[in-house]
DNA sequence: ATTACATATCGCAATATTACGATGAATATT
DNA sequence: AATATTCATCGTAATATTGCGATATGTAAT
């Protein structure tokens, strides 16, 4: 099918796993990477950079602003992105309750 | 074409996006869960919990097993999975590093 | 040996994702 | 005003993912 059975699942779990999902492809870590390292980006700059075509960018772009991660304002005739430190904050504190919880059953096998 | 560009991007960046990735479901989520709170699991333990069919769920176990942060063994007519802590540690060390790195674009814009 | 049980694998259908060319919308430059 | 630049969106093709029934495999119980 394709499709997610999101309806078996805890409400946290779906929004988990729907922001680990939005890193899980390299283009959109690439992205995130050039704009940390830079002040900001331009769609271009990340064309040249990346080696996708610009669509391309633009999409994962989108899916890395519906997430949250990175927010864009309108600067004259290109985009200004860059991190939203609230969300980036908030995600990795998500990441790090679920890796530091206590496990029962480690390495029991 | 639903094809990764694998090759334009680090060795660092797709692995590390393999990593995020097999955390962006909901399904395997639960399934980690799970196994982390009980001592051990059963695959059919989990075909009840989560209302997957059992055909799914092994293959969402398989993933994971994949991935290096489950290991299961043979114990009589069923698995015995559980978490690999080695690597469940070198998850969160790499989402680590990855999440408090120096940003120079924190909030620009 | 036969049967029951637990899990893995195969094959398929449906949907999702990735990528890109073409085009549109908005602003800047001339 | 006309053109160029920058980015978003649309439409489409190709591949990936999700899910499941059927079946295979291996072990335990009878």
């Amino acid at each position: 099918m394709g499709v997610t059975k999101s309806e078996l699942f805890s409400d946290k779990k779906n929004r988990l796993s729907l922001m680990f999902k939005v890193l899980g492809h390299p283009a959109r870590l690439a992205i995130l990477q050039y704009i940390i390292n830079q002040e900001a980006c331009i769609c271009n700059d990340l064309v040249e950079e990346l080696g996708l075509a610009q669509a391309t960018i633009s999409q994962h772009l989108k899916e890395l602003k519906n997430s949250g991660l990175i927010k864009g304002t309108i600067e004259g005739k290109s985009v200004c992105y860059c991190i939203d430190d609230t969300v980036w904050n908030e995600f990795f504190k998500e990441f790090e309750l679920f890796f530091t919880q206590k496990i029962e059953a480690r390495d029991c096998c």
